[in-house]
Order: C-alpha cells, then sequence, then structure tokens
DNA sequence: GCCGTTTTCGGCCCGACTGTTTTCAGTCG
C-alpha cells in the first residue's frame, strides 16, 4: 500500500486534544487546570464543528472555531503539516499512553486512568481496554487502593456499554428518538403523580441526531415518579437512581436520563438541560456579570446575603429576568441567539402550519424510473394532502431509466403522466380544493446535463434536479455539474444538495458560494428534504443561505403516504437554520407560489 | 490556553451522583 500523509479527522483531532487536556490535568503545574478547560474546550469545538479541521486549517480558518485560539491554532497547524506537535508529545511524556484510551470510558476520568494504569501496569495503548476489562475481571481492580468491588463492576459494565456503542458508533435519528421518548411520555404521564414531562437536550432542540434522550418531568413526589419509572417494562437495568435525577438502560439499548423537579422552578429545568451546553455557558457568563448566578433551581444573586434564589415555573420568565426574549430551543447553539435576544432580533421562525403544499413527492404511477417508485397511488396521496391543508403539491417521481428506454420511450412515459394529471386536475381543483403540479425529479449527469430528453421536459410544469450517482468528483467539478443543472430553464429545485446520508455516507465536495448567488440571482430554490436519514439541506447551510438571500422550498421525498408526516422534520432543520417563514417559497399561496415558480396555471 | 457590551488582564458554570479513604474527590452533563 502506497504510503500516504495521515488524514486527520475531527474525531481524531479531538481525541488527541482530550488527550493533551488528560495529561494537564495530572501533571498539574501553572495554570494546568484551565489549560485542561481550554483543550477540552477546543476538542469539543471541533467535534461540533460541521467542517473537518483539516479543510479550515487549508483555507486558513481555523481560528473560526470558538475555542481554539492562537496557541491552539498553531499547535493544529504544527500537526497538519508534520503529522506529530513537540509540545504535545512534552505534555504527554512519561504518561502511560493507555490512560488516554481508558478516558474514553464512561465514569473513568483522567486521574482515574492514570490511577489504573499505575496500579495495574498497564502501559501500551494497543489492547489497553482488553487488559482492564480482565483486569476487571480477575479482581484485580478492586484490591487496588480507593475501589472497591463496587467500581470494578461498574468499569466492567461501561467497558461492555462503550464496546457494544463503538460497534455501531451512531446516534440515533432524530425520527426514532421521537418515537422512544414519545412512548416513554405516553408511560410516565399515566403516573398520578407526573404534572408534566418533556423532551430536553439535543431531542428537545431538534438535532438531525440524538445521543442519549433526557427528559424532564415536574412532580411533587419524586420518590413515587422514580418507582413508576422503574417498572417500566422497556426498562433492562437502572444505571443510577438518585433523588431528582434516574438513568435507565432501555431493552433496546438506548439511556433515558430523567430529571424530576417541582413544578415551581421547572421553568429552570427545562432551561438548563436543553442546552446547549455552549448556549448556557454564554448564558451564565452573561449572568455572572449581572452579578447573578444562574443553575437548573433558579438564579441567585451574588452580592445578596441570603441564599434565596429566584425560581422559575416557565422558560419564558427565566429568559425575561435576564433581559432576553424567550429563545426557541432550536436556537440555542451559541450561534448569535443571544445577542440577537438582547435586542428582541430573534427571528420569526416558520412553523409546520405556514406550509402550503410539498413539493417532492412520488407516486405509484408507473414511470419505470431508475431509483425507487412510491407505493401509493397520487389519488391516496392528494387525498391526505387535503387533510394536511395544503394548496398545492407536486409529484416528482424519478425519471424514467435511461439504460431501459429508448429517448421516444421516455418521451411516451411523461407525455402519458402529464396527460393524467391533466385530465384529474380540474376534479381535484372543484372537489378538493388543491392544485396538483406535474414535475420530475431527474438525475444530474456527472456533465451536469440532465437525465431527461429535451422533449420530455416540454411536458413537465418545473423539475426538480439532483445528484444520484458519481459522488467523487472533485469539489471544483461537482460545483460546475451542479450550476450547469440548475442552469436548465425547467429546472427550478436542487434536492437534498449536499446528498449526505445521517450515519451514512458523508455529503459530496461543493463550494455552496457561486451555487448560493446563482440561485438567488436566476430564481432557483435549495431543497431542505425532509426526509429523516437527509435532512439536507443541513441546518448550517440553511442559515448561510438565507443570509445571502437564496429562497429554499421545505419537502418530504415521500415514497408512501405517511411519509408527507415528515415535513415536520424539515421544519426543524429549517428552523435550526433561522428560516421564517418568507425564505420558504412553499408557504406561499398558490397564485404566489406559482408566480414564483415562473409557472402559469 | 481562551476570551472580551464596562476587560488585552484576570478571570474561567454549577450542581448531582457515586464510591469510598466517611468528608470529599472524581466524573458527568
Amino acid at each position: 500500500m502506497k504510503k500516504g500523509k495521515k488524514v486527520w479527522t475531527n474525531e481524531e483531532v479531538a481525541k488527541l486534544l482530550r488527550a493533551v487536556a488528560a495529561a494537564y490535568q495530572i501533571k498539574g503545574g501553572k495554570n494546568a487546570k484551565f489549560k485542561a478547560i481550554a483543550y477540552d474546550r477546543a476538542a469539543t469545538a471541533i467535534e461540533h464543528s460541521t467542517s473537518e479541521a483539516k479543510d479550515l486549517w487549508d483555507d486558513g480558518q481555523l481560528d473560526q472555531l470558538s475555542g481554539v485560539g492562537p496557541s491552539i491554532a498553531q499547535h493544529l497547524d504544527e500537526l497538519f503539516r508534520t503529522g506529530r506537535v513537540k509540545h504535545f508529545d512534552e505534555v504527554l511524556s512519561g504518561l502511560p499512553p493507555a490512560m488516554f484510551e481508558l478516558i474514553q470510558i464512561k465514569g473513568i476520568g483522567p486521574k482515574t486512568a492514570f490511577k489504573l494504569c499505575q496500579a495495574l501496569g498497564i502501559r501500551k495503548a494497543k489492547n489497553a481496554l482488553k487488559r482492564l476489562e480482565e483486569a476487571a475481571r480477575d479482581g484485580e481492580i478492586s484490591r487496588v487502593v480507593g475501589f472497591g468491588s463496587d467500581s470494578e463492576a461498574k468499569i466492567l459494565r461501561s467497558i461492555k456499554r462503550f464496546v457494544q456503542i463503538g460497534q455501531k458508533k451512531k446516534r440515533m435519528l432524530l425520527v426514532k428518538a421521537d418515537f422512544i421518548a414519545q412512548e416513554l411520555i405516553d408511560y410516565l404521564i399515566q403516573c398520578p403523580e407526573v404534572i408534566s414531562a418533556d423532551p430536553l437536550g439535543s431531542l428537545r432542540r431538534r438535532c438531525a441526531t440524538v445521543g442519549d434522550i433526557d427528559l424532564a418531568l415536574a412532580t411533587d413526589q419524586p420518590q413515587r415518579v422514580i418507582d413508576w419509572i422503574k417498572r417500566y417494562s422497556e426498562v433492562k437495568e437502572i444505571l443510577r437512581s438518585g433523588e431528582r435525577l434516574i438513568s435507565v438502560l432501555l431493552k433496546s439499548g438506548h439511556q433515558i436520563d430523567l430529571r424530576l423537579h417541582p413544578p415551581d422552578s421547572y421553568g429552570s429545568l427545562l432551561q438548563h438541560f436543553t442546552g446547549s451546553k455552549q448556549h448556557n455557558i454564554h448564558l451564565r457568563e452573561l449572568a455572572l456579570e449581572q452579578g447573578l448566578s444562574l443553575s437548573e433551581y433558579g438564579i441567585k444573586k451574588l452580592k445578596a446575603k441570603s441564599e434565596k434564589r429566584k425560581k422559575f415555573k416557565s422558560e419564558k420568565d427565566f429568559y425575561q429576568y435576564l433581559g432576553l426574549e424567550w429563545i426557541p430551543p432550536e436556537l440555542r447553539e451559541d450561534r448569535g441567539e443571544i445577542e440577537a435576544a438582547m435586542e428582541n432580533g430573534l427571528p420569526t421562525l416558520v412553523k409546520l402550519e405556514d406550509m402550503r403544499g410539498d413539493l417532492h413527492i412520488h407516486s405509484s404511477f408507473h414511470i419505470e424510473s431508475s431509483h425507487d417508485e412510491g407505493v401509493d397511488s397520487m389519488e391516496t396521496i392528494v387525498k391526505r394532502g387535503v387533510e394536511l391543508g395544503y394548496q398545492y403539491l407536486a409529484f416528482t417521481e424519478h425519471n424514467p431509466s435511461r439504460s431501459r428506454h429508448t429517448t421516444r420511450e421516455t418521451i411516451a412515459i411523461i407525455k402519458r403522466k402529464a396527460h393524467y394529471i391533466e385530465q384529474k386536475r380540474s376534479s381535484w381543483i372543484n372537489n378538493l380544493n388543491i392544485y396538483v403540479f406535474n414535475g420530475l425529479e431527474v438525475d444530474i449527469r456527472p456533465n451536469g446535463s440532465l437525465a431527461l430528453p429535451e422533449a420530455a421536459l416540454d411536458y413537465l410544469d418545473f423539475v426538480i434536479v439532483s445528484i444520484h450517482s458519481i459522488f467523487d468528483l472533485s469539489r471544483r467539478e461537482m460545483t460546475a455539474r451542479i450550476l450547469k443543472a440548475l442552469s436548465h430553464p425547467k429546472a427550478k429545485i436542487l434536492a437534498h444538495p449536499t446528498g449526505r446520508l445521517l450515519n451514512r455516507r458523508e455529503g459530496y465536495e461543493v463550494d455552496w458560494e457561486p451555487i448560493f448567488e446563482f440561485c438567488r440571482q436566476n430564481n432557483k430554490f435549495l431543497e431542505i428534504n425532509a426526509y429523516p436519514e437527509r435532512l439536507d439541506l443541513p441546518d448550517v447551510l440553511v442559515r448561510e443561505a438565507i443570509k445571502r438571500g437564496v429562497k429554499l422550498v421545505i419537502n418530504t421525498d415521500s415514497h408512501a403516504v405517511e411519509q408527507l408526516d415528515y415535513l415536520r422534520y424539515g421544519i426543524d432543520v429549517a428552523r435550526r437554520g433561522w428560516a421564517e417563514a418568507k425564505d420558504i417559497v412553499n408557504t406561499l399561496p398558490l397564485k404566489e407560489f406559482a408566480r414564483a415558480m415562473g409557472i402559469e396555471i
């Protein structure tokens, strides 16, 4: 195999920075504690970054990451250039490399890891976890000073879990987290002592993927609620259980943390554990300047003699007390929302009720396409669209397979579909008050041309263009490919623009700047694909697009009628990207929408 | 080591839970 330069993923860079942080904690020294915090924060920033740190470095943008300052940036520069960092080597020297493997285990921090490595004689990184596991099995850990049989058992469980998750290593899709949380909430609210139950954390912020599920419960009888939770039939193991907190592992392998508070301070609880961590840290720093100290129980005045805390039933009151507008959970990522809230400058986020139609739907109309056809008839889908309150929708099956049809056959198929819709359209309008557009989702070929004959395009109101194969073009080629496709007069929408599949595939490489610019100038729209595995455009790019005046559409890409309900996941993404109704074209009433699309109806 | 709506110096979020050395350090979120 050719020996190439090592590619540093964000995950690897973060792991290295965490090792340095851990080393500072063990070695101590001047400011070591705060250096450790700084390195930890930098690691988190890089883990959470939507761009690869290496790419940012390539573009000289490393300092854009909040938490990466001049010193760490310089070290990373050395890392990416030479493959190692002299300063890091010095900090890490003298410590057993194995400990940096062990700190990945939940419950084992730097001090514990160091102590274990020393006592058990584990040094090398390789097989460190395996050796720790063996030591635990043999009862060696319980004989180490400071450890007992309980911690030994706990370490064993944590390792087991780490290995299990490590194999999957995936955060669950938002839709799945919704399902698990809802089932549990349905069970919890049957408990007479539960006053309310709400999601927290990334689930409440509606992130595309969710790690652990956190729930908040309002109750005056925490012990009885804890007992109720322990009796939930899906619980496999109680991981920990206190007066206000219980963590359980479900049979499905998912961890749920439940936090209990009395109703009079429930607002503080919701706020505190909705996060994000960065949002809360920023908020606390802000509060500190006002002489206030925030916690999950409320707000304390630092100078006041009394220990009394101001409690908050609702989040609104909490934010108001700090002089801020209430910030929707989707925005709480410390991306400027706190500053905006100070000036009453938060956006009025788009809502599900604002939506007037869905433009990316695959029916079962037999079109002999190269990709999946839908399973439900146009009739069924139209009826559901009416139930959802839509004024319009569009059928956009995939283009007929090019390899299996001649040009003439392809045109015939498209003509057949056009005639079918034409024939039905007036009855749908008159009887159901819904307008049906005749669209198509057309593959963009590698050279940027559309995989549909020009003559067939004439029969369509508009087409959605998208990339379904040949993902590995260079950034420049891919950008040119997309721009060329969008430049066709019938191409109005770029579907699932990055091509990512959550947990399965990264998006392809594209330069967004020219695409944003082209869309803005030529009335082309980027799709927020609401299909739970896509959620594409991603929230960060939604924000960038909007800033540049690009209009978006939110579509489900449904292949079955029940998937029309997935539109809410597209709304989640749009809201996380600060989108208002005016930014989303399919919030427009029918006539204005048609005008925006350049379609005569 | 990072960062700035009174700061380029002087701070750095706050509290619960766990296990053990039983009075608190370590870890987590």
